[in-house]
DNA sequence: CCTCATATACTTTTT
DNA sequence: GTATATGAGG
């Protein structure tokens, strides 16, 4: 190929790194720490960089890229450098434009794994059966079609979900298998069907011309295994790979670097094996823990000097990770001597928890917490399920305290976007069948499965697309009334667009708003009724505006598929409340980590499913939560939670054990008398093994004493003489309680709801509750079932 | 063919 | 509790 040649030959004639090392002043260097210099200046060779978080991994990377270009070293477009997302690409870019000060042209190959892929399976996408204008699909088409092919197996998609299938499926790209080379101990999978099923999806996608995101990947491995002439280009073209995020790297993306680097090894791999979170979607942390046995005399550079968080916080984080095995071992330290400790405090119920939260968020944000008052787009709420996320929505929402939702529905993922990127992309292609099926009835056209069926019978039939096949049922009326004239409608309409497109007549922002109009799709939002319509109308004409930053339809149909993003940044200070894997790689002063509870975190389904392995990956996920603040960390956990309507009581999570006392503060809950439990001296070991029983008392007189239902329920309990006196006397009260009821009676509880009281234990009854299990429960919370009725709560 | 009602299962994390 | 899938009725 001709493009290597001149490269080649400047190689060859020039001692590049040293004489080119004159070129420009490197200022840039002065500004680094000894390890990040040395991880910066060895420009030769295998290099494994172990930064730990907030040790400036982002900072020592871009630099080594900025030096390898200024010492002339290299040159922009031999340099390979690999994210996991485009944001880390877009933030390296800018900060290596900062550091050479513009006079760098953009790097080409400076991108996401995906991206950088998908140009160079472009260029090859022949030597795998596709043409280099291939489609990608999203997770939502793969379905579709597993579904198509599971049903045309005469599989049963019920027992059988699709879903599940495309897991499989993925998990064997990931780890680079095609499916001649699933091994035989997975043949088992899905009803003995899996890896079939797996060679028919691949054949329908490249039929279709299309690739899902684990092919981007895996054709590329292929190609360069099977191609060595191919492969040696490469080799040769990127002279310089780095890599971010290594720990997340799954087997096909290992394969593919590795493949790329054998030959000159000049690899600089940059991650954290501590970091590591993405086990379950085939990331394999082994891979940087092997990186020296595959380049072998790798030179091994540890960031460890943390400039983010307090020496408590950072001591806390430390303390959790240390349990894990296995680790390449990093201890962090600081400079910082200053520093609050890592906040806990329990709560009665979630409910409770978000409340509380909100309240520490205002009392930060006018400063009546801290000595300053903090912003609130400085503060963070990280939690383990995006689910966890509602308690704080409801409770923020009353309150009307700002927040932003990080990292939600995608906005190319929307429903209203994909419709309409469908329209599009039959505008351009009227070979898209997927792009067909998802818009014939959409909106409503009165054609149900039957004229769907119908349609991809005669395509079949004539071997045609099924925009074609609509065409013919047309002509050949083989629909009924109504159908028939809409369907002549859409096919005359897209025939129309797509004379548009090709001839250009319209600016493709035009096209794109008549399509939308035209096709009827506008309309049926303007006539939806429901409450989310008009942010989809709003989402539409964001659609239209991103396309403006585009040449014509295609080509933003073309990156659009690769970059996945929320650009919509509302203004405004806003707490921002994520999960913790997208939290990954942000920091903020005030950090707060709710729902520390065994079975929510550590999850108990990644534990189910991966046992030990699961455990420290959620471990690591708590170190990775706790590292993101910078200031003020905020641990809390609830005592009841309710879990998919249920009520179900929760121990605080193992991780909290692990929390060093000597640097947690436990935090008492507000509008409680002290009692034994305040917080001087209180460990972390006591709140989390015996103080929860404290917890429901302390929650409760907060929570119910002050309520008009619980006072009813005392006043009647007193008529009856029965224990009613003030909290303060608990025992006494306790006991009194318990004697009110007899082992048999069917009792009501206020969260847990009715049960049948099994037993009595001290202070406690045990109850077998009809929803919530059997729990121990203390005898004030209970009443007999036939007063429940009566309770106003 | 569409709309409405009921049943069901599902909840980690996502380039 | 929520979203989705199925069924009856219009």
């Amino acid at each position: 190929m001709n493009d290597f040649s001149e490269e080649d030959a400047f190689e060859a004639a020039v001692p590049l790194s040293q004489r080119a090392m004159a070129q420009r002043p490197t200022p840039y260097l002065d500004s680094l720490n000894p390890a990040q210099r040395e991880a910066v200046e060895t420009l030769h060779g295998p290099v494994l960089m172990l930064a730990g978080a907030g040790t400036g991994k982002t900072k020592a990377l871009t630099t080594r890229i900025a030096h390898l270009l200024s010492t002339g070293t290299a040159r922009p477009h031999e340099i390979l450098a690999v994210t996991f997302t485009n944001k880390a690409a877009r933030e390296m870019k800018e900060r290596i434009g900062a550091l050479m000060g513009e006079a760098v042209e953009g790097m080409p190959w400076l991108g996401t794994f995906h991206s950088v892929c998908a140009k160079l399976l472009r260029r090859h996408a022949e030597l795998v059966g596709l043409k280099s204008n291939f489609t990608i699909l999203d997770s939502d088409d793969q379905v579709r079609l597993m579904k198509q092919l599971i049903e045309a197996a005469g599989i049963d998609a019920k027992r059988w979900p699709p879903r599940m299938l495309s897991g499989i499926i993925d998990n064997w790209k990931n780890k680079a298998w095609t499916p001649d080379k699933v091994p035989d101990a997975d043949h088992a999978v899905f009803d003995h069907q899996g890896v079939a099923l797996y060679s028919a999806y691949q054949q329908r996608l490249r039929d279709l011309n299309a690739v899902d995101f684990g092919d981007i990947l895996l054709h590329m491995v292929t190609i360069f295994q099977k191609h060595p002439d191919v492969l040696d280009q490469y080799q040769r073209w990127f002279r310089f790979i780095l890599v971010d995020e290594y720990q997340d790297t799954n087997i096909a993306q290992y394969l593919w670097l590795r493949l790329l680097a054998s030959k000159d090894k000049n690899i600089c791999c940059v991650g954290d094996d501590d970091q590591s979170i993405y086990g379950w979607r085939g990331a394999e942390v082994g891979n940087i823990l092997r990186f020296e046995a595959d380049f072998p005399g790798a030179h091994v550079v540890r960031l460890e000097e943390n400039y983010r968080s307090t020496p408590h916080i950072l001591a806390a984080a430390s303390g959790v990770i240390a349990t894990n095995k296995g680790r390449l071992g990093k201890t962090l330290f600081t400079s910082r001597e200053d520093g609050e400790k890592v906040r806990l405090i329990g709560h009665w119920d979630g409910e409770e928890e978000s409340r509380w939260v909100g309240e520490e968020i205002e009392a930060m944000q006018r400063g009546t917490r801290c000595m300053m008052p903090m912003g609130l787009d400085r503060m963070a709420i990280l939690v383990r399920a995006s689910h966890q996320m509602r308690a704080f929505e409801d409770r923020f929402l009353s309150i009307g305290l700002p927040y932003r939702v990080i990292g939600g529905p995608r906005f190319y993922e929307r429903m209203e976007i994909r419709d309409a990127m469908a329209y599009f992309r039959l505008a351009v292609s009227h070979d898209d069948d997927l792009a067909f099926e998802r818009i014939v009835n959409t909106p409503k056209r009165g054609l149900g499965e039957k004229a769907v069926q119908t349609i991809q019978r005669t395509a079949r039939e004539n071997g045609v697309s099924l925009v074609e096949g609509a065409r013919l049922v047309c002509q050949g009326k083989l629909l009924g009334g109504k159908g028939l004239k809409e369907l002549s409608i859409l096919v005359d309409a897209l025939d129309r667009w797509r004379g548009q497109v090709i001839a250009e007549s319209d600016t493709h922002v035009e096209l794109a708003e008549m399509i939308l109009d035209e096709s009827g799709y506008t309309g049926f939002w303007q006539n939806d009724k429901t409450p989310e319509a008009p942010g989809r109308l709003e989402n539409l004409k964001e659609l239209v505006k991103a396309l403006e930053n585009f040449e014509n339809l295609q080509g933003f149909l073309e990156h659009v598929s690769l970059i996945m993003e929320n650009d919509t940044e509302e203004q405004g200070e806003k707490v921002s409340i994520m999960t913790l894997h997208a939290a990954k790689g942000l920091e903020f002063p005030a950090v707060f980590l709710p729902g520390w509870e065994d079975g929510l975190f550590p999850s108990q389904r990644s534990m189910d499913e991966s046992g030990v392995k699961g455990l420290e990956e959620e471990r690591r996920l708590a170190y990775v939560g706790i590292t993101r603040a910078e200031e003020i960390c905020t641990i809390s956990f609830a005592a009841n939670r309710r879990v998919y309507g249920q009520w179900q009581s929760q121990l605080p999570s193992r991780f909290i054990d692990e929390l060093p006392e000597e640097h947690v503060e436990v935090l008492t809950p507000p509008g409680l008398y002290g009692g034994n439990y305040g917080a001087a001296g209180m460990s972390s070991a006591t709140i989390a093994g015996t103080t929860q029983s404290n917890l429901h008392q302390k929650a409760h007189s907060a929570d119910v004493y002050d309520s008009p239902g619980w006072k009813r329920l005392q006043s009647r309990s007193q008529d009856r003489g029965q224990a009613a006196k003030p909290r303060a006397q608990s025992i006494t009260i306790d006991l009194e309680a318990v004697s009110a009821f007899t082992v048999g009676d069917r009792v009501f509880h206020q969260k847990f709801g009715y049960g049948e009281l099994i037993g009595i234990e001290g202070d406690k009854l045990v109850i077998e509750f009809d929803k919530a299990g059997s729990k121990h429960v203390m005898a004030r919370f209970i009443v007999a079932a036939d007063q429940a009725d009566d309770i106003p709560f």
